[in-house]
DNA sequence: GCCAACGTTGGC
DNA sequence: GCCAACGTTGGC
């Protein structure tokens, strides 16, 4: 796998809301409901044919698991008029959405989760902001080095 | 523009 | 459940 592009982002999902499992299922998805204004603007910077690493949250252990990659950018997201959607925004207007966001399709479950202990044991805190204290953003840019280390680590456990 | 109060995220 | 670290809101 020489060729493969390196994984340039990291999007966080909790697994009882959207899981790995879940993505592999529906084969892609329309990355909705990221109401942090930070987040979408890095999402806008995204661009097809990226590969994004899929970390499940808020479980036990939480870590990455898995690698995505985008498909389309820029949608506008569905939900922010759905007013039945825990994503609704009564400030967005459809002349002028707020929220929007790529699609993604599976590529791959790694064998283990890379939990985040073992990734806090492997990087600085300047490597990663992943594990920066009070980092809460789901959308996190991963630096070329990071990618290529833990890309290492991720192909070896499978 | 400042800042206090409040809400959210997410590891532990 | 706790709490640190943000982000957002809204009064002034």
């Amino acid at each position: 796998m020489a060729s493969q592009k390196l994984p340039c982002w990291l999007m966080k999902s909790e697994p009882d809301a959207y899981s790995i499992n879940d993505l592999k299922k529906e084969k892609e998805t329309i990355w909705d409901g990221i109401r942090n204004y930070q987040a979408r603007n890095l999402m806008r910077t995204m661009q097809i044919g990226d590969q994004v690493f899929f970390y499940h949250s808020n479980c036990k252990p939480p870590g990455i698991i898995g690698l995505m990659e985008v498909i389309e950018t820029n949608l506008i997201d569905p939900t922010q008029f759905d007013d039945q959607s825990k994503y609704f925004d009564p400030k967005s207007k459809r002349e002028n959405p707020r929220w929007d966001c790529p699609r993604l399709k599976y590529v791959k479950t790694y064998g283990e989760i890379l939990s985040l202990k073992e990734i806090s044991n492997i990087f600085t805190p300047e490597d990663l902001i992943l594990v920066r204290k009070g980092n809460r953003l789901s959308v996190i840019p991963v630096i070329s080095k990071v990618a290529k280390k833990l890309l290492g680590i991720l192909e070896n456990i499978e």
